[in-house]
DNA sequence: CAAATTTTTTAGGCTAGCCTAAACTTTCTA
DNA sequence: TAGAAAGTTTAGGCTAGCCTAAAAAATTTG
């Protein structure tokens, strides 16, 4: 209804914004098809923008205007179908980015976020394909994150679960982390904790989460616990200390 | 004596500014010292910038606050050993990205000067130094232009000559194709008038320079002629018609 | 060497995106 | 359900980098 489809390239501060609405709408767990999002406030796209508030209002509305997004007074933003687009465009630009930096040129998995985070905006359609075909068009980054395929649409996402809803003695393999934190990220790197590894829920006590990486036993704090996601496996019996 | 070491980190447009004052210095030919540098005109880095000469003025004047050009009012600007590390720093960035993209993604030589453009300043070191290891720390880029050193110095210059310079009769390796033209740089990629490849001139006439290129012949316009850098190689007879 | 031409500078404006402070809703809670 | 807290908007400002028009300086030329 309301899409201007007219293509005024959108700068590089717009492009965020609807990525952060997309990210921010799907909540913690995969990404569903645009209908499930959820709208989001101003005040979570100020934090994640380290902007202001009163920034996000002016963003909103230029936006709006470009239909790119719905967006009703104290009633939150979402994506309309021309905006989802874009955020997926810019998704997949920086998710083949940081599968291209590790594959291709051997950055660790920790180091790639914020590099892509710079080249997103940069890179050319040209460019995207044959990273994607150098990469044999993969459907996941390095963090466990789904790659939006070429034609912008996402897979259907397996249901894992984060490290802190599993029950003692369960296990899985590390199927995302779900964290843009370089701190998180290099903590995560040191104990082994990527995507692939096996882990294994030892307790939840007050502190956090134990857990067990082969024969490495880990406390992690709630907050790291909550970005941890988990392809359930089974259960097992540890042996206590 | 008056470059301000202090690093606020410059701005895309600041960079482009100390590029063009080098590379407008340095003349057509290689690029030798900073010593050996013109200073560059307002009017002149307006054509390159695309900008109108007020904003040009603007911005020397912010240059040269910043300690990175020695700019006088209608006598032109110079690079300052601050600014020109500057610029051979984007200069490196530029041509190892081309190379990159022609070596390791297989684009087109003719290509990667448009993708380079924008990629030049968003890369980290930390990228720049992973593509010049794959490479091999190359000397030259795919148009033969030369790549400053990690060091940021350039090596000596190998004195060649413009194809509108040679006689009748001479032949050379293309050494250099200095034009960021696309349509000029489609044409000689057409050609097969890339670095690396054989050519003789014909002879000069009033609608440009007639030239052998394996056993075709063409007829460069004037101004394609004077962008050809050749490494003569000697002399030789060639068949009429 | 003075007039014409070119180049450069000044002055005032514009847009994008951010800011703060203050004024407003709306929502939560006791 | 009223008052407090949270969230949102408005209004006015700032910087970067570009613009135009007109003034001023330098250079070229007859």
């Amino acid at each position: 209804m309301s899409e201007l489809t007219a293509r005024t390239p959108l700068s590089e501060a717009q492009e965020d914004y609807l990525k952060q609405v997309l990210l921010l709408g799907s909540g913690g767990a995969g990404m569903g098809k645009l209908e499930d999002t959820l709208a989001v406030s101003t005040q979570d796209l100020a934090d994640r923008m380290q902007v202001k508030p009163a920034s996000v209002t002016g963003m909103l509305k230029k936006l709006a205007e470009l239909g790119l997004v719905e967006y009703e007074a104290y009633r939150g933003v979402r994506l309309t179908e021309a905006g989802y687009k874009v955020a997926l465009e810019v998704l997949r630009h920086h998710r083949l980015i940081e599968a291209y930096l590790h594959q291709a040129l051997g950055y660790g998995w920790e180091e790639v976020h914020a590099e892509a985070e710079k080249l997103e905006h940069h890179i050319s359609e040209a460019f995207e394909q044959r990273i994607a075909e150098w990469l044999g068009h993969p459907s996941h980054d390095p963090h466990g994150d789904l790659i939006p395929s070429a034609a912008l649409e996402l897979p259907q996402t397996i249901p894992n679960r984060r490290l802190a809803a599993l029950q003692s003695g369960q296990y899985g393999m590390v199927a995302r982390v779900a964290t843009q934190d370089q701190d998180s990220l290099n903590l995560f790197a040191h104990l082994g904790l990527k995507p692939g590894a096996q882990v294994q829920l030892l307790e939840h006590i007050a502190e956090g989460s134990r857990v067990r990486v082969g024969k490495e036993r880990y406390l992690l704090p709630i907050s790291l616990a909550q970005v941890l996601w988990i392809h359930l496996e089974g259960d097992s019996y540890v042996d206590p200390i």
